[in-house]
DNA sequence: TCTCGAAATTAACCTGCGTCATCACGATTG
DNA sequence: CAATCGTGATGACGCAGGTTAATTTCGAGA
């Protein structure tokens, strides 16, 4: 199913089956698209929100120079702009990173769904308050760590997300981003970026080469990054030992 | 009513008077708490949320070494915690800033609400993520601005949103933060925060003296932190026009 | 096997902001 | 009135990260 990886793994928001098969129905179609494919633009008025079911998209704003700040980085069960339902317009860019399977959702179908199923409903407003927790720990990196610390956080985040969606070991995970993306992520340059990856190389700390990520030494990482998963919500009895998957 | 300015000139997403009245109905107790006062501590389990009628509030995640990054600023008529409804429990810290007035909505109510007012749970879905937006415009504050650009981005907003609770004429309001505060906002030091007022001042864009601000140049200042207001998702009636209030 | 373009890597230089220290001012309190 | 405290203001100095510009590596395609 389509929906397999949506909220898998949250904390208090276990899908019911017969929710999962109505989400499910709710899909009109299933699209693949091309890397580095804008799907929205800041402003356009949406009628329809896009599920991530395989690749990695992010949601950006570019500044006056045309300088790019990502917002969001969306991994495989990501309801990438369920926000636009309520909102109906965005404040920012959406766009592929990896050659990408998405579900297209009409609103329509999410109307009827809030009409009909408001368990449901506080479900789906849940995995919009996810990527908002996300936000903010993007403040807490951009505000407060250096630059070593803010790709170690980072690195950490994405990893335990892609553990998540069974796409991490715990330890190495195809990243689809090089360190021009991870300069934008993280309020760096790609100079910069480029000297933090040898220095975690070099720390034995974190590997990346080609956009493959090896974490060598997990919990110094995480230290290095000041990184604590509480805001992703993992379920308790995940939080511990992650799935082997 | 304690829930006038709730919502109030947002795009798509007026009240209705049954609306507001099944709200204010569900408002539990009005309580007013001293400067500097932690209400809520991440991790907490919440069964209520806060409505702010009058004061200033904020949001944020400290670091290892006590170091804070506020992840949000929260004006009258904000809805402070209520994505602690579909959460549960908060990855952060909310306090107050100066003295406040606050209104508790118990979590049962807003329970009844979701249940019986599908359409009021959409703007109320609605108002959590306008604070997301408000998020992801800080993301890009912090990770895409200089110092300078940072404080008068930071002030450019906090006006605009004084203005739509009527506590700002356009170009003055007070603002119950010191340099420390700003600093914790705009991710940097006090004493850097104290050199962008000086230059703000010298530049004839802005004055803040004893948390009271006055902006000398709108346009100037919007400028010069790239300051767009689209995320505040204000009613084009008011967009181009402020209210007189 | 060769070519080409994207990505990674590195060096030299510079600056914006942090750090540390001190001082001034006004409000509050004993 | 003196003492204290919160807040703002300022100077000297150092460094993390930006800027610019080459150079190298590597995978894809011919």
């Amino acid at each position: 199913m389509f929906t397999d990886r949506f909220l898998r793994f949250r904390r208090g928001v276990k899908l019911e089956p017969e929710e999962r098969r109505r989400l499910e129905a709710g899909i009109s179609e299933v699209r693949t698209l091309a890397p580095r494919t804008t799907i929205v633009k800041a402003g356009d008025v949406l009628s329809q929100s896009t599920l991530l079911i395989e690749g990695i998209m992010s949601r950006f704003i570019d500044d006056r120079r045309g300088l790019r700040q990502l917002v969001a980085v969306h991994v495989p069960g990501d309801f990438v702009d369920l926000h636009a339902f309520p909102l109906k317009v965005l404040d920012h860019d959406v766009a592929t990173m990896t050659a990408a399977t998405v579900a297209i959702v009409p609103h329509a179908q999410l109307d009827a769904i809030m009409h009909e199923m408001p368990e449901l409903t506080r479900k789906l407003w849940f995995a919009t308050l996810i990527d908002a927790a996300i936000h903010r720990a993007w403040l807490f990196r951009l505000g407060r760590l250096d630059a070593i610390g803010r790709v170690a956080h980072f690195l950490c985040e994405t990893n335990a997300r892609l553990v998540l969606a069974g796409l991490s070991d715990g330890r190495r995970f195809a990243l689809g981003l090089n360190q021009t993306d991870l300069a934008e992520i993280c309020g760096l340059t790609n100079v910069h970026v480029n000297r933090v990856m040898r220095a975690l190389r070099e720390e034995r700390l974190c590997v990346f080469r080609s956009s493959l990520v090896e974490i060598l030494a997990p919990e110094k990482l995480a230290a290095r990054g000041q990184f604590d998963p509480a805001y992703l919500y993992i379920d308790d009895a995940l939080a511990e030992r992650p799935p082997s998957v």
